[in-house]
RNA sequence: GGGGGAGUGCCCGAGUGGCCAAAGGGAGCAGACUGUAAAUCUGCCGGCGAAGCCUACGGAGGUUCAAAUCCUUCCUCCCCCA
């Protein structure tokens, strides 16, 4: 059993970065196999995002090891929480959502975690289900239960405060809230990225509080974003997203910085860590392409959440467009016939860009033709107040920088 | 309750009467190059069929030939004192 638990927390440990306690999880682990007892791993989503990224499954991929170490997960949706918002690394306040977004967001949200976790052995749940029948009595006792001084340790609320921004009332009650879920499931282990450490902390106080044993933490790095700056997140727009066509997977992480390849392997991938060092060296020294280490790494992305299949398929795609500057295979179509005003058959340049989706305004689409971005057959438009007419663009090509394609028909 | 400060373009942030569609940075977009949608460099980056015009610096009024900049008032936020 010693070996069991040992390998157990190997597991766990990997790619983590902080466990509050190992003690105490050996401990736990002792005991779930003794009593064959699987042990209750909670995750928390708020459910403000409808999409699920790469970031989160950074954690939730840790969430699928404890499930395959025999262990029971435990997605809370915060549907309630969410409609206060968690104020975690964020210098201001979150908008308040609407109940009929949550539930949307929720929904989709559980459509998509399935791609990484167990549906046998996960158990969802939506915190209304307890949080809602608090009275404001037993409010007030929960919050007797913290103190300022307390709340205020906590890294973003203390900066803010320095700073002089302003934190909501409603903002503390956010990690109390999540402390409460833990307590009203009874979590054995809580899992977060690094920025959830503090309303982790806050589970294990007042699981104590209320005569439980307090959860074991488990913290995950946070994966930064396509921009290799910021953290990957939806409302950032440098996320990638799971349920994003293989193409479009395969293409963004191959825009990610050099700089962050690293992170990705080690974040996203099963590489080994021997082998992922054996890949940095080789950037380091010269001998390896970033380009191709890249290219492995989207492949294995796109694999993982299709198949190998569509991987190499995706890959070929991206070398016809980017490498070998050809057509994509499937170039969206646009009838010909719902852009063109027939009275006169003939269109400028900048409409028929707009018309096409690939400008959003007049001016943007000026831009684009001045700054020679755009191609008909491959051909430069050189002239802002071109005009075409039907013949001229019957089957033909409409580009737009080097990645979108119309086919007029 | 009293005193002080702040609100600028997608974000951060400079600007305190005309030279301001507003410095600088980030993001984004395009071009060049390439090893990739990397890095780097260059350009663009409110809208309008664009000469010019319109909208814009928290909201509403006002002063002025002229306001992001001055005045009045309202809203929001912050700090200090109590």
């Amino acid at each position: 059993m010693e070996a069991e638990i040992k390998g157990q927390l190997e597991v766990i440990k990997s790619r983590a970065v902080e466990l509050i306690s190992e003690e105490e999880l050996a401990k736990k682990l002792a005991g779930s196999l003794r009593y064959n007892r699987p042990l209750k791993i909670k995750l928390g989503v708020d459910p403000t995002a409808p999409d699920i990224h790469l970031g989160h499954c950074v954690v939730l991929e840790k969430l699928r090891e404890f499930q395959d170490l025999g262990h029971v997960a435990i997605l809370i949706i915060g549907d309630y929480t969410a409609r206060i918002g968690d104020p975690s690394g964020r210098s201001e306040a979150r908008p308040l959502l609407k109940p009929e977004e949550i539930e949307r967001n929720a929904r989709t949200y559980v459509e998509q975690v399935f791609k990484i976790l167990d549906e046998d052995k996960t158990r969802i749940l939506f915190n209304s289900q307890w949080l809602e029948p608090l009275k404001l009595e037993d409010i007030i006792l929960l919050s007797s239960k913290f103190t300022l001084a307390r709340l205020l340790e906590r890294d973003d609320f203390q900066k803010r405060f320095r700073s002089g921004l302003p934190i909501s009332l409603l903002e503390f009650l956010y990690p109390i809230m999540q402390a409460y879920d833990s307590v009203a499931i009874g979590a054995d282990v809580e899992l977060g990225g690094t920025e959830q450490k503090f309303n982790l902390l806050v589970g294990r106080d007042l699981q104590r509080e209320y005569g439980q044993e307090p959860q074991i933490i488990l913290t995950m790095p946070l994966l930064v974003g396509t921009d290799g700056v910021n953290k990957m997140s939806k409302s950032l727009g440098n996320y990638i997203g799971v349920s994003e066509e293989p193409q479009e997977i395969f293409g963004k992480v191959m825009s990610i910085p050099d700089s962050v390849i690293i992170d990705y392997l080690e974040l996203t991938t099963d590489l080994d860590p021997q082998e992922i060092l054996r890949l940095k060296k080789g950037m380091d020294e010269g001998s390896l392409n970033p380009g191709d280490v890249k290219r492995m790494l989207s492949r294995k992305i796109v694999q993982r959440f299709y198949s190998e299949e569509k991987a190499r398929e995706a890959e070929r795609e991206f070398n016809q467009i980017f490498r070998d500057h050809e057509l994509p295979s499937h170039i969206p179509e646009l009838f010909l016939s719902s852009v063109i005003d027939l009275s006169d058959g003939k269109i400028w340049i900048v409409q028929l860009l707009r018309k096409a989706g690939l400008a959003n305004t007049n001016s943007e689409a000026r831009r684009l033709v001045e700054q020679g971005g755009v191609k008909i057959n491959g051909e430069t438009v050189a002239d802002v107040e071109l005009e075409l007419n039907q013949d001229q663009l019957k089957r033909s090509i409409l580009q737009v920088g080097k990645r979108r394609f119309v086919r007029l028909i």
